[in-house]
DNA sequence: ATGCGCCCTGTAGCAACTACAGGGTCAAGG
DNA sequence: CCTTGACCCTGTAGTTGCTACAGGGCGCAT
């Protein structure tokens, strides 16, 4: 059923975990290459699609947006180069989900204060509502 | 020039530090009521607006999403209801900012460890390529 | 009266998909 | 041979929370 190297759009999506119309749509804006159709006008994979599909699908878990994504296929496909552009783009991307975390964190403290606070009696003196009323301090 | 209880849009945008487009985005998807008009068709807004937009912004820097929002100040119209349900959403979003936590503290250990591996030589035995190609593991 | 800054409506776009609608194809079972 | 059902096709619209115009009107100072 599966990738004997002529895999229909189905067994290519349960092979990386991936809907079918996410392919589709990775197809469209240009980051899997279209493959081969069939007699019936059906998608073709081999295995080369399924190794970039699993690059691609591997990357956006680890969070890269599909434009880095691209550029590190690009990087990835031109073997030769340096990979100092690789470093540089994985560098960029830890920094800025350290920035996401500090925020989350912070943020998460925020949300604790606020419901510890909450004794559930009438919304009238409920600690969260007046957490979120703006009490005349608005910047 | 600031809510002397009639101010145009840029007044309340000011404010509230909140731009005019996303006040009027707000008005749209009925979350901030729809002011009174001048005579030439400006919008005038009174210190209840400045309120209820001080509470959106507010519940939206703590991350809780425009449905939630909008059902919190339903609730805190309310003021005679009980806050169990204001408790509820809170206690629904934290765990949610916990769940995000999580991913990405995963994340970065992860980040960090496909970068600390990178000896910047040649793309074709990068790490970071390397880690990012699946090569047979394919889940 | 003319310039400038603000305001108006309406539409299109962003990321990264998801969810149909309205069809065609293929293999198996009756 | 024909039908059923699972899959596939294209194309469009929706999601979240805005942002960015385009093309015009209003208000005040000079």
């Amino acid at each position: 059923m599966a990738h004997t190297s002529s895999m229909t759009i189905g067994d290519l999506a349960a092979a990386t975990n991936t809907s079918v119309e996410t392919i589709r749509w990775y197809e469209k804006v240009n980051l899997l290459p279209a493959p081969a159709r069939s007699a019936g006008n059906y998608r073709l994979y081999g295995t080369e699609h399924l190794r970039r599909l699993g690059f691609i699908r591997r990357g956006r878990d680890l969070g890269f947006t599909l434009d880095q994504v691209r550029e590190l296929l690009a990087l990835a496909d031109d073997r030769k180069r340096s990979c100092t552009e690789v470093d540089t783009i994985a560098r960029a991307h830890l920094a800025e989900v350290e920035r996401k975390l500090s925020d989350l964190t912070r943020l998460a403290h925020e949300l604790r204060d606020v419901i510890g606070q909450c004794g559930c009696g009438s919304v009238a003196d409920c600690r969260i509502i007046e957490a979120l009323s703006p009490h005349g301090e608005l910047s």
